[in-house]
DNA sequence: TGACATTTCAAACATCTGTTTAAAACTGGT
DNA sequence: ACCAGTTTTAAACAGATGTTTGAAATGTCA
């Protein structure tokens, strides 16, 4: 009655399974996903999930560590950069490998978009995955965020920093049928990866730039209310 | 056998049903939501929706439509504002209204919520959705944006511009539940709208102000070439 | 009121889905 | 060749879900 999945036993079974639950949870999410379809792909009888992993959760979320050391291991956030590089050289690297891991189209990305869904339709594995994947990238945008801005700038303003960062990447991620829709004529929907990652770059080194309070000045900055009462 | 849908008929379970379904469709999605817990509180019997809207899906449909003028009625893009503004404070007010829209925690929000999953998982819906709702704004922040940067900017410009500003606001939509688990003590999780509209916009902004090409300057700023290979 | 159409209802239907079961097949060591 | 342990298999189970059905209820209008 113990886990099978804790022994280290070689199943060819069991990476098949793997192989083809990556493929279809990444295609249509936990929920649609059916035991069925992954068994047939992996040419294995329909206990076998069970039998593996206990559940389809528990198939779910050994493919989603898989999935994440794969796909860390290939994109490294810090790829072959000397940590004393200049911030603006580890911005740029930080933002290029990040599309990378979101916005490939081969296989490795099965991962990026299996993270897609868990930040809208979060399972009970995304709390592991944002310990062990999401929380050390943060660490690291912040570090270097914080030392391309004032020395003793807030934390809280380093964190907005960074957000805004980081939101112009996963838009391409998460928002891509949207457009791929928008005027489909235009080249919206395939975007050069260097482009992209020139653009995020200088835009959001520009925006940080220009946050070098000269003293401590005024907060409000043409302070529009809210046009919609509360 | 013709469409009841069509009909103007004041049946009070049709829109019953469209108020219980547009709770159900924000919290769950449209797989996930059961017509059985639609139908349960909107206190109509379970063939209801069947009769009134043929489908699961032509209900889903019908909230969209109607959750999505409600909330572009609600929270209009260019608000209580001169058309003639200066393109800085129409970017403001742009991006005021489209936080509200996406963040805001009233019932109003449930358009914002279904827009989010439709990105993710679209359905038969997202097409229209893009024509009558995404569309029209993404002209009009296109309109803004161009107004802001030099006359003559090409337009692949005005859009890589108009889309990091998108992708900072989506991203709080979007992301919500991992913002709220990274560093949960922090103040991640709620963030003031005010605040936030005043960081991107700054931050939008003094990126847009930032490409003024002197004359016609070398794009290439600090090429770094991507250290994995391909 | 009476005839007609519209709407509601309980029940059943047909599928699909994750899981279990118990027997069969296979494995490696002696 | 035998046996204990592991793995695979076909079949069934149990529950959920969208949809249909035919009758009952309700409303409309002359």
């Amino acid at each position: 009655m113990d886990d099978p999945t804790e022994s280290g036993g070689h199943a060819a079974t069991r990476t098949a399974l793997l192989e083809a639950a990556a493929d279809v949870f990444a295609d249509v999410g936990f929920q649609n996903a059916t035991i069925r379809e992954i068994c047939q792909k992996a040419g294995a009888n329909v206990a076998a999930v069970n039998y593996h992993f206990r559940d389809k959760e528990g198939l779910y979320g050994e493919v989603l560590r898989v999935q994440g050391r794969l796909a860390q291991s290939r994109f490294p956030s810090d790829a072959g950069l000397a940590a004393d590089a200049p911030p603006e050289h580890r911005l740029e690297v930080f933002i290029r490998s990040f599309l990378q891991r979101v916005l490939s189209e081969e296989i490795a990305n099965r991962h990026g978009r299996m993270m897609a869904r868990e930040m809208v339709e979060p399972t009970a594995a995304l709390d592991q995955l944002v310990r062990q994947i999401i929380q050390p990238q943060a660490n690291q945008l912040h570090e270097i965020v914080g030392s391309l801005l004032p020395p003793g700038t807030p934390p809280e303003t380093v964190r907005l920093h960074s957000l805004s960062i980081v939101g112009q990447i996963l838009f391409y991620a998460h928002c891509r049928p949207v457009l791929s829709r928008l005027e489909p004529h235009s080249a919206y929907d395939f975007i050069e990866l260097d482009q992209l990652t020139q653009h995020i770059t200088r835009f959001s080194l520009a925006a940080i730039r220009d946050f070098s309070p000269p003293a401590r000045r005024q907060r409000a900055v043409a302070k529009v209310r809210s046009p919609v009462n509360r």
